[in-house]
DNA sequence: TCTGGGGTCCTAGGACCC
DNA sequence: TCTGGGGTCCTAGGACCC
């Protein structure tokens, strides 16, 4: 019988912030988005103020000051770092194993041959004591049965770990859940199905798959047969590479000139095409982008974006900053307030796959050794060491973090000192 | 005044072909 | 007055995930 585990770590941004301050373990606090804009992940003390997930920290500031909520902006090096640390201790439970996000893993745990809850239990004690990470523990007989056996670790049981591979537990388990709660129900599907009368996992898992296929989708169709205890959805180890890689940010405050916004998209056409070296492809199409905000109904709205086709496909910054550029002169318009811009890499390949173009200027000569280098110094003595001239380390533009947390496990300079 | 970033998959519709 | 059918490919947009 299939036996997956999923192993999500309990507001993981915020146990990150607590590792390495313990005395914050009762504290309600939260963690911002980029910008300091939205909360993404809220200690306990901070969801039972009512501090919702998504919220914009301006509009909480009352209830910060009011109950000493601590904030802090995402100190995403850190979190990377202790995701890692996380994954590796996995590793050693389950060798088969998915990294779905980077709070979260599915584990294969078919034919372990001891009893499941226990597996559970020792998977989490594990955990912890190696890493200081509280995690939760789902077990069912397909991937969206163990998320929803998560969700109910979390909301539902003492031990952190919920067992759900025989039928009564999994019927048990979905009428308990709410539709919402279903790995691949959102927002709309959950209004549309709901006023169909479908309210909870159970009612969903009644419904006729192949109608609700011709009349939603075949994922909802899917979805259907695995909360069922039919698996559609496979592990998946990884390995693949994206096809698709963006980078994008808002900026601190609003852009009108076009010299900064030519900055700031050269900057993050030159982290993509860093992304794009790493998993060792070339790119042929870059779409860049940019719009005002999308809040204030009384501000002119503009959003226009930008296809540039690669004639020689490559991933040298060289290139992928001129094709940006290139796109943005030709979208750019005075008069508006922009708040956002982005450089996204299509149609990846690798480099010995790509047909060249006859007609096609030749390619930089020694590119490759070139980025490799800069990747190199990159890599070791941090990111932009060394970059091109037009991409300025700090730009009016750049990402406001004002309440960042020191880089305790992936800084030299900003070690933890023990006394 | 202030509202994140990076992905995947599916579907519908249009262009194009024979 | 009558105006095919089926397949493929591409793109844009929507929904979902964390």
């Amino acid at each position: 019988m299939p036996t997956y585990a999923l192993v999500d770590c309990n507001n993981f941004y915020v146990s990150c912030e607590r590792l390495f301050r313990p005395d914050l373990r009762t504290v309600p606090m939260v963690v911002l988005s980029n910008n300091d804009g939205c909360v993404v992940s809220r200690s306990n003390e901070a969801k039972a103020l009512g501090i919702g997930m998504g919220e914009p920290f301006f509009k909480i500031r009352d209830l910060v000051q009011a109950h000493g909520v601590l904030a802090f902006s995402s100190n995403y090096a850190l979190y990377g770092d202790v995701s890692a640390r996380v994954v590796r201790v996995l590793r050693g439970l389950a060798p088969r194993l998915e990294v779905y996000s980077i709070d979260e893993s599915f584990l294969d745990l078919a034919g372990l041959g001891r009893p499941l809850a226990g597996y559970g239990r020792h998977i989490r004690a594990e955990v912890q004591l190696l890493t200081g990470m509280p995690v939760g523990v789902g077990i069912s007989t397909t991937k969206t049965l163990a998320k929803l056996a998560n969700w109910a670790a979390k909301r539902r049981s003492q031990s952190g770990v919920v067992v759900a591979t025989r039928p009564e537990q999994q019927a048990a388990l979905l009428k308990d859940a709410p539709l919402g709660e279903v790995w691949g129900v959102g927002r709309k599907l959950q209004a549309h199905l709901g006023a169909l009368g479908v309210k909870t996992a159970w009612d969903l898992a009644q419904q006729d798959a192949w109608t609700m296929r011709k009349q939603f989708s075949v994922v909802l169709e899917k979805t259907i047969r695995e909360l069922r205890g039919e698996p559609c959805f496979a592990l998946d180890e990884g390995s693949e590479p994206k096809q698709m890689i963006t980078c994008s940010r808002s900026f601190s405050r609003r852009v009108t000139e076009l010299a900064p916004l030519r900055e700031a998209v050269a900057s993050y056409a030159c982290r993509a095409a860093e992304k794009l070296r790493a998993q060792g492809d070339v790119c042929q199409l870059l779409q860049v982008y940019i719009r005002t905000g999308v809040f204030n109904p009384d501000e002119p709205r503009y959003a226009r974006t930008a296809s540039v086709p690669l004639h020689t496909p490559s991933n040298d910054s060289r290139d992928l900053v001129q094709a940006a550029l290139a796109g943005l002169e030709g979208i750019y318009r005075p008069g508006y307030r922009y708040q956002k811009a982005g450089v996204m890499l299509m149609n990846l390949a690798s480099p010995g796959q790509v047909q060249a173009d006859l007609f096609a200027p030749a390619p930089r000569p020694r590119s490759a050794a070139l980025m490799a280098t800069v990747d190199r110094i990159n890599t070791s003595m941090g990111r932009g060491t060394v970059r091109l001239a037009r991409v300025p380390a700090l730009g009016g533009w750049s990402m406001k973090q004002e309440l960042r947390s020191p880089g305790y496990t992936c800084r030299w300079d900003e070690l933890p000192r023990v006394r």
